[in-house]
DNA sequence: GACCGGATGTACT
DNA sequence: GTACATCCGGTCG
């Protein structure tokens, strides 16, 4: 159960967003295995960094291996992962809770359905109380935690979710018939690959 | 300095 | 399926 080596942030950002599919990944020790991730680069209009260095998006051209955090719809938060290139990062969507489950709950509402804890961007970043404190924060050091999978599942791909530009790319990862997801990956535009 | 719209989630109908 | 909460960065004046 060893954790991301440094050359692991240091890859292509597609790549990165494929590979990061079966890592376990905790804050303060709850959180689960991340199963639905986005590929985003400095030449995608989609983008935050796309328009350049902004305070907001500083982390993002900053060293990788840190995470982007930022506030959206002024009131929930998007983790994503600093990888390859500056300007280059992964959104994480939706994660398989497995750790600390009473302390998601607590912070999701105890009666919510298990499904929904941590499916959809906004909702993992409550379930893990990520917030701006942790915008830029190294994801190797407390109170990140993320860990190598053993071995890695079948990955989907699929058109990302939630934008209105390079809407076209399949640049969405999830883990194949994984229930945890956000959404579903659509039919029609999925397309079944291995690591 | 004002305005616009967004990598969303929830509570309704 | 639709409304709405609620903030900030980017853009244009």
């Amino acid at each position: 159960m060893p954790p991301l080596p440094p050359a692991f942030y240091a890859q292509d950002v597609e790549e990165a967003a494929r590979a990061l599919i079966g890592v376990d990944l905790t804050v303060d020790g709850v959180g689960g295995t991340i199963v639905e991730t986005e590929a985003y680069d400095v030449a995608d209009p989609a983008s935050h960094s796309f328009a350049g260095v902004s305070a907001r998006n500083a982390a993002m051209f900053g060293a990788v291996g840190h995470a982007y955090v930022y506030r959206i719809y002024g009131l929930h938060h998007c983790l994503n992962i600093v990888c390859g290139s500056p300007g280059s990062a992964v959104l994480i969507r939706a994660i398989e809770p497995r750790h600390g489950l009473p302390r998601m709950q607590e912070r999701r509402g105890i009666d919510r359905p298990l499904r929904q804890l941590c499916a959809g961007p906004g909702r993992l970043c409550a379930a893990l109380a990520i917030d701006l404190a942790l915008d830029g924060a190294q994801l190797n050091a407390p109170p990140f935690r993320l860990i190598t999978p053993e071995r890695h599942a079948p990955i989907v791909t699929g058109p990302r979710i939630g934008i209105t530009k390079a809407t076209d790319r399949p640049r969405r990862f999830c883990m194949q018939d994984s229930p945890w997801l956000s959404r579903p990956v659509s039919n029609s535009l999925a397309a079944s690959q291995h690591n």
